[in-house]
DNA sequence: AGTCATAAAGTCATCAGATGACTTTATGAC
DNA sequence: GTCATAAAGTCATCTGATGACTTTATGACT
């Protein structure tokens, strides 16, 4: 239970001007005072308000020019969101992936092609059935097809998202569960592939919602206990 | 079009460490050599580490603790998703942000109190019918209103995701179209209100993706011309 | 031997000053 | 009025130093 009584300067910086840029006060497009400014507002040193800038310009808030200034060019807050997911229960993750996971499988529906449906096939066939010998590589190529699913969305936006939640869950679930939860077989996977296959969008969802309901419920029970 | 032959030493030095830890050569839970011997290992300066260390820490890959030293936290990778997304094309942004949207309109239908769609019929009442005079306030309370629906939810990943994507679908739209999209009516509003009430999820859902079609369509209209 | 206070070493946090690279603005000749 | 050039402004990076905090080693005492 970290108190936010022991907080680095270089975090204080960062909240400082971000409430400025989340507040307005520093549109869009308009220039920062410069280092030396910020530094002396903000009464640290030169390389504080560095490292605190180089944090805002990674979240996407602030841009640099080297010669001309630092400049706003987003209000959008990248890391709360995210940063919020990683410290969120295990449900709220999964709800999350699983609206993601729906989209994408109604996206894939309507854009599918042969050779993506192939593509499909031929990870599942790969992947095969569970075996307890491997298990580090079972879940490899079942990430792999459900990444390809994903995928078939073709929008990016939701394959990275994807991405961030499947890791997050795997580490969530090894840190606060200690146990896994049951993975769907063969013939729901199958289904997916099926649906998406049909190009029906409803299809699609159905089949990703029946798949997940099984590992929802499990979960739910797990957290019970 | 920038390409990376124009790149500095800090976010080399960020991209070298992320790699690093997502090749799982430096594993969760895993210790950083010290600062002196990261400058050494990048050939950059101990305030160049630093600025790098500090975007990972922000980025919940690291974590530093005085006086012990760097520690990895997390393989998940947060900066790419969500960077990805900023850069992405309008039509994703929407897609994602329906995601979540008819995702948190399910889970308030299954979790809606009496209390809470009191309250949502208040927004809207407050929120009233468009005016051309007062759009800004309008816009605010519009989406007053959708955030709202999406906190019925009860899920903070979604709360925060949804933030994110408004704000930035907001800034794109400014960006890039220079034109409004169509405000649905008061009557797809209240529907998807009477949908969360009815506690029916798929209602909802239903209601959600009725209200966003003509957006969407309207949507593709200006980014085909 | 075991315990425990203390010293020492290791490491991050922060500051100060300096130089280089790049951009923007001002200057002045033509 | 144009345009090359100089000057000023600003970020990028490096070097060196001090403080604060944590971990480990030491050694006296029981």
């Amino acid at each position: 239970m970290h108190s936010l009584s022991k907080i680095n300067l270089a975090d204080t910086a960062v909240e400082a001007i971000r409430t400025e840029i989340l507040g307005r006060r520093w549109a869009v497009g308009a220039k920062l005072p410069n280092e030396a400014a910020l530094s002396a507002m903000l009464s640290v040193s030169r390389g504080t308000v560095r490292e605190a800038v180089r944090v805002l310009v990674s979240q996407g808030y602030l841009e640099t020019r080297q010669g001309s200034g630092t400049y706003v060019v987003s209000t959008a807050d990248t890391v709360r969101p995210l940063g919020m997911a990683r410290r969120a229960g295990l449900r709220d993750q999964f709800e999350a992936r699983l609206a993601l996971d729906v989209e994408a499988a109604r996206l894939a529906a309507l854009r599918q092609t042969p050779a993506v449906i192939a593509g499909l096939r031929a990870l599942l066939a790969a992947r095969g059935p569970y075996a307890e010998n491997d298990k580090t590589d079972f879940i490899a190529r079942d990430f792999a097809f459900h990444q390809a699913v994903i995928a078939a969305s073709r929008n990016a936006v939701l394959i990275g998202m994807y991405d961030f939640f499947s890791t997050l869950i795997a580490e969530t679930i090894e840190a606060t569960l200690g146990q896994d939860l049951p993975e769907p077989d063969m013939a729901a996977h199958v289904a997916i592939v099926d649906a998406i296959e049909s190009g029906d969008p409803d299809a699609a969802d159905a089949a990703v919602r029946r798949f997940m309901a099984p590992v929802l419920s499990a979960l739910d029970r797990l957290l019970m206990s």
